[in-house]
DNA sequence: TTTAATTCGGATAAATTTGTCCGAATTAAA
DNA sequence: TTTAATTCGGACAAATTTATCCGAATTAAA
């Protein structure tokens, strides 16, 4: 459903968020062993995210990532994986026709269509708040 | 969503189905102009379903692919889906988690189980037959 | 001012998916 | 029986995604 990098994205997001609620910014090291993600790889999808202010980040010591304490809520799953992934998600059809809409259909085109909505419309109500109140009590967890 | 092979092999059956209604048997040529694919690799894909039993497969010539007409209702896309990408769709964890369940689930597994089981249903109870009178009538596509 | 911790960012490599090539096997028709 | 049309299936190649490496830039602290 989602790329990998799209879910060590999120996944990293949750995490950041949920320190950033407590004024803690975290580093790269420290996201990666608790997403259990790559170092590297989750590197290049941070900076990217902060290129897409989904993200601050600081270099030098004590540097690291952190999320603006008001955009915790107001940041939707949406904004990450557009990030990330682009609109890939939303657009194209679902048989990979260049050219498929409501006049020029595919066989599964309504089919899919509402899946996809219902998608969308999840990734674009569920914030980064909503994610980490469950880590926080210790019923939800990003890795193993 | 799907992968590039899952979309060819949808496409593929759809196109063996409406031809097989009409008991024509259909070539690998034919099948990989009508579907605008890669002729070598939809023969992969078209192999594996007539492994999985999804097609009947005829060498020589005047050979080709074809279904059994009672198997055109029988046959839903989840046949067609599980034959090429396995139970990705249904298994695994939306963020990547190896062991993520009700018990230990990812921030977003109840959200992303929704979403899932809808995709499920959709697959399972859409049949080969129900995609194939759209493009009987002219109003659906499988290429452009 | 120097040092060390950190992100930035490009080059490269590994893995996976997608796609190509071609000879072997099969089989209907000439 | 020969020929030609077709699927079968393995080897290989290209493209994309995933992952690694390492030096440059930045910056807080010693």
């Amino acid at each position: 459903m989602f790329s990998k990098a799209c879910e060590y994205g999120i996944k990293a997001s949750i995490y950041i968020a949920l320190q950033s609620l407590q004024d803690k910014r975290v580093s790269l090291k420290e996201i990666a062993e608790e997403i259990n993600s790559p170092v590297a790889f989750t590197a290049k999808i941070l900076h990217q995210l902060a290129k897409n202010d989904i993200l601050d980040s600081v270099k030098g010591p004590a540097g690291g990532f952190q999320i603006e304490k008001d955009n915790v809520e107001k940041l939707k799953l949406s904004h990450v994986v557009f990030a990330i992934d682009g609109d890939s998600i939303y657009s194209g059809c679902g048989l990979g026709l260049e050219k498929c809409n409501e006049k020029q259909p595919c066989p599964l085109h309504d089919k899919f269509v509402i899946i996809r909505n219902e998608l969308k419309q999840m990734l674009e109500e569920t914030s980064l708040l909503d994610l980490t109140s469950g880590l926080d009590l210790g019923i939800t967890f990003l890795k193993r």
